[in-house]
DNA sequence: ATAAACTCTCCCCCAACTGGAAAGTAAAGA
DNA sequence: TCTTTACTTTCCAGTTGGGGGAGAGTTTAT
């Protein structure tokens, strides 16, 4: 199969899944005479994996061991387990960082008149002194 | 002011305060015979600014819209109220994303063992086919 | 036969820095 | 004063995960 057809099948774009060529994720046959990339099914399947992997925010390289554990049949679905579990806790931490940033802008944004008038308390805060000196 | 002390006043580092210099948003006075910068207290309180600006994830471009509506002393505050009004969508719009995010792990991570057996529900639904088509 | 559609490699670009090399400058100690 | 250390400068490269586009070759359709 072509890569443009490996990509549309993986819901993924061709500079993508050449990039994954690149390196290394994903290698298919390459025709020596003509250059182009051969992807076969297993290829498709394995690009699928990481298009799923990636959506779920997994970096390139914790991928690339999903990956491996993936087609190691023989592998402890522990290592899966912990490696999800540790990803949550990356997505809660970066969550409760979000929320406060957001309460603290929210907070701001409710003082601020929002009128034609220069007084703002949005940049007044900006301009103050550091959060923890006040 | 040399910059290391500036950058400390400021709490960001040495190269991310030349950088800020090199792309024309705090430009300090340059000595021509050694080089050296020097920053004077406004360029502290404008490092300061973009620092805390930053850390309210708002981006270089955003920072620099701020810092001229900072500057301008007769600006209405309903341009930064939108700005920011603006950004905490933003904010909200990565929470839901990322909220979701963990939830789906998470489901899959109460189904699996986590055991030294190879089943894993988490790989099966990465190589499973994709979500829209379950 | 020729045009359209595809593919290849190669290089530069994005944000927002960070790291390091090589060279010049300043400050402190002996 | 000399030397060592600590700073500073510019410049180049790398990071993540690709995107855009040039120029050249290939395949397919007409």
């Amino acid at each position: 199969m072509n890569i443009s057809i490996a990509a549309a099948r993986a819901g993924l774009t061709v500079k993508t899944v050449r990039y994954y060529a690149n390196i290394g994720m994903v290698v298919p046959y390459q025709n020596p005479q003509t250059g182009y990339r051969d992807y076969r099914p297993e290829d498709i399947a394995k690009l699928q994996f990481i298009g799923k992997a990636r959506r779920f925010n997994f970096s390139i390289e914790e991928c690339r061991e999903l990956l491996s554990l993936y087609q190691d049949k023989n592998r402890p679905s522990k290592e899966v387990k912990e490696l999800t579990l540790e990803k949550i806790a990356e997505i809660e931490e970066k969550l409760s960082e979000l929320k406060a940033l957001r309460d603290q802008l929210q907070h701001l944004a409710t003082h601020c008149q929002g009128n034609d008038r220069p007084d703002c308390p949005i940049l007044d805060a900006l301009s103050d002194g550091l959060p923890s000196e006040k």
